[in-house]
DNA sequence: GTCTATATCCAGATAGAC
DNA sequence: GTCTATCTGGATATAGAC
């Protein structure tokens, strides 16, 4: 009798092969543009023929959205991996600091995933609720920090992307904007400081960063 | 002997059809997104075929760059007609809703203007310039109300691109972005009211509005 | 799984008749 | 100025052999 392999060999190269595939996607877009990517020259890359990716993925725009899941991903992870303080004045200016970079280092990445500019690209509903947990995310973490209301975290946000914006469309590879965060943040809560009241939850009752993310 | 005609007819005739192209493309692109234009589309709604765009424009992206011109001169018009006051907290309201209005209401004019997203295309240098120049006007505009400074004007230009960024991605058609712009523009005057000098030019000495477009 | 071959469709641009 | 016809090249996707 054969026993079943508990490892499926070949899945596991299709996974590997998956991912190559994207990284060198990645390595497209990267270079001549989000719109710019063609199945034949991805192919190339990879040392196949376009239509060998059909293997792979249903259609370009199934890699679209592989990309935009791993893209939000990114996100999620090196959110996780913040120390946060409980300190609103230290905690949103890494928060901030840490989205902005994030946008600036690959503005292929921040098309795909915040501006949507492919046309007749939608990301399935399974990579579309990654980015709203990412939102989800934001908005109980910044509750945890005393920040609360719609207006506020969108007043937030509006800020967070105006900086991103910036950065990529005036300055890309350099740090004009990125040296403005600090000073926007602490704009922003002296502002709502002085509209909102703003009450971090005191430390014991303070969630964590984990279950922040929840 | 035959006089020259001071008006040149069929020069005349040229330019009002270029307007109808121009015109017709960004029904198109408001219809389709800015990068579903296709010459053969835009030809059969003026009544052509394909090749005789060409008598009129040089080429595709010839027709984007009249349209990045004709869209900043937009802007430019728009800005020429509002009333300032030289109270601060209220012209930058005003320049800041004229911003953000602008944008929200046509997001192909807004991708195109701000976002750059067309694969090879870049303005040429004239419709450039009036980029450059809006940009200038802005900053002597800040000026003029006291905000002095990269800096400043940075942060400035980065909450009014956040907050058009944001209207435009997550409530097309709605105001939810739109609602926070005085309560961002106060925000912005506390802060650098705190941090730096903030002094209107005097009522006697305080440049136009023709003035400040120069 | 990968290939060749192909289907199908589209694009921007040009030549040259009228 | 406008047309037909065409060039050239690209795309995504599929069929079917190996």
């Amino acid at each position: 009798m054969l026993d079943t392999p508990t490892r499926d060999r070949r899945a596991e190269r299709h996974e590997a092969t998956r991912a190559e595939i994207l990284e060198a996607a990645w390595e497209l877009v990267r270079a001549e543009g989000l719109a710019a990517l063609s199945l034949r020259e991805l192919a190339a890359k990879v040392g196949m023929r376009a239509p060998s990716l059909y293997s792979y993925f249903d259609s370009k725009h199934a890699i679209y959205d592989a990309m935009f899941a791993e893209g939000n991903r990114a996100l999620m992870e090196r959110r996780a991996a913040l120390e946060f303080t409980g300190d609103p004045g230290v905690d949103l200016k890494r928060l901030a600091r840490l989205f902005v970079q994030f946008s600036a280092e690959d503005p292929a990445r921040y098309q795909l995933l915040f501006q949507r500019t492919i046309p007749g690209f939608e990301p399935s509903p399974e990579s579309y609720a990654l980015a709203v947990r990412i939102l989800d995310e934001t908005r109980r973490h910044l509750a945890a920090l005393g920040v609360r209301g719609q207006r506020a975290l969108d007043l937030y946000t509006a800020m967070i992307a105006g900086l991103s914006a910036q950065q990529l469309a005036n300055d890309p590879g350099g740090d004009r904007w990125l040296r403005l965060i600090d000073d926007a943040v602490d704009m922003y809560l002296e502002h709502i400081r002085s509209t909102h009241a703003v009450h971090p939850i005191p430390r014991r009752a303070r969630v964590t960063s984990k279950e922040a993310r929840r």
